[in-house]
This record gives structure tokens, C-alpha cells and sequence, in this order.
DNA sequence: AAACGGATGGGCT
DNA sequence: GCCCATCCGTTTG
């Protein structure tokens, strides 16, 4: 497996949620190396009313201003993380949310973190995969491009081809029928397998 | 299979 | 106060 170049991230943010569908995200922790295969992200864009960069730069949301190929972790609903990749040119204040990973590497770490057993409950969430990985806030603003990176993004060449999805994003009332999220048809890990029967 | 409410805390009006 | 890019256990259909 090759990691993503920069370049990757350096695209409209809309292009580079679809394309990290399928791609594999690595966590270099203490006690060994956690990894999934992301099957479904979220866009926020410029201008977008749900994105956190809506009213400009702040100290929390800062992250999503840099430059791309960078992690932007928020803290939310007074006890859970969530994991983003800031993409596009810098200062437009895009990323992309990570919110399901089909569990590839680690998997007896991912269901000590997460306290469940249940493989399909381990990543199905933004904030369920941050715990699962072992993730930190303070690896908000950390590089996924650098080799010294304790995350990092992998292409997966033995990946079968995939269809692509999309739907409306989740848990938003701003904007909130804008169809920015995409998942991997048919795949199990999703975070919500009958997302598109509600509102 | 869907709906609901509690947990829990930082930031903003 | 109230909102929030969530999760989980419990209750209801």
C-alpha cells in the first residue's frame, strides 16, 4: 500500500470525500497499529452553513484553515471527538469528516478502546471510530502526509471496484439538504444502514 | 425498526 | 440558557 501524496488533498473538497472512499486510514499507537478502510465521509465547504468555518476563523475551528492533508479534530456534545482532513486550497476553510471505517488492522485494540464486541459497532460513527483508533485531540492540526506521522492515509491497490453514494449529511439542520455525504453502496460498516428513509 | 431522552461540557447570544 | 457534524440504553409500534 502507498500513501496519498499531498496532492491528493490539494483538490475540491467534494472530489477528495468521494475519492477517499475505500482508502485506508493507519494509527501508529503504543500498543500497535490500527486501521480501517474509510466507507463513508462528509464534505463541509466554503460558504457552507453546517461547516464549522461558516462564520471564519476561530481558535477552535483554525485547523480547517491550514493547509491540506492536515487533521482537524473538534470536540463535541460535551464528551466525544470527531476526526476531519482539511483538503482544498489553504484558507478556504474545507474538510472532509471521517464518519465510518471498516475495521482491517487492530481489531482486539478497537474493541478494548470501544468496550463493545460487535466488529459492525466498532467504527459506524465519527465519534465511535476516534475512540476505536485511540485518537487524541491534541493530534488536531498533526500531518497525514509526513512519514513520520503517527496517522496516515494508504492507498489500497487490491481494493475491488466500488460504487459511490451519496445522501444528505447527518445530525445538521443548517443546509441540510445539500447531498454531501458519500459511502460505499452496500457496504455493512456504514454508519447508518437505512440513512436515507429519514429526513 | 424507530423514537426518545440522558450523558456531558464548551462556546455563544 | 441554549445549541451542538454523537452515542447508547430503553421504550414503543
Amino acid at each position: 500500500m502507498k500513501p496519498l501524496p499531498k496532492s491528493f488533498f490539494d483538490k475540491p473538497t467534494v472530489e477528495v470525500a468521494k475519492n477517499l472512499l475505500g482508502k485506508v486510514l493507519f494509527h501508529r499507537t503504543a500498543k500497535g497499529i490500527i486501521a480501517g478502510r474509510i466507507v463513508e465521509t462528509e464534505a463541509y465547504l466554503h460558504m457552507d452553513e453546517a461547516s464549522h468555518s461558516f462564520k471564519g476563523k476561530t481558535a477552535l475551528n483554525a485547523m480547517m484553515f491550514d493547509s491540506p492533508g492536515r487533521a482537524y479534530i473538534y470536540f463535541t456534545y460535551g464528551m466525544y471527538h470527531c476526526f476531519n482532513i482539511v483538503t482544498n486550497k489553504k484558507d478556504t476553510g474545507e474538510a472532509v469528516l471521517i464518519r465510518a471505517l471498516e475495521p482491517i488492522l487492530g481489531i482486539d485494540l478497537m474493541k478494548k478502546n470501544r468496550k463493545k464486541e460487535n466488529v459492525k459497532d466498532l467504527c459506524s460513527g465519527p465519534a465511535k471510530l476516534f475512540i476505536a483508533l485511540g485518537m487524541k485531540k491534541e493530534q488536531n492540526g498533526s500531518s497525514l502526509i509526513s512519514s513520520k506521522s503517527e496517522l496516515r492515509l494508504m492507498q489500497d491497490d487490491t481494493l475491488k471496484r466500488i460504487t459511490i453514494a451519496s445522501a444528505k449529511r447527518i445530525g445538521i439542520k443548517k443546509a441540510a439538504d445539500k447531498k454531501l455525504r458519500f459511502y460505499i453502496k452496500g457496504n455493512e460498516f456504514v454508519s447508518r444502514k437505512y440513512h436515507d428513509k429519514k429526513i
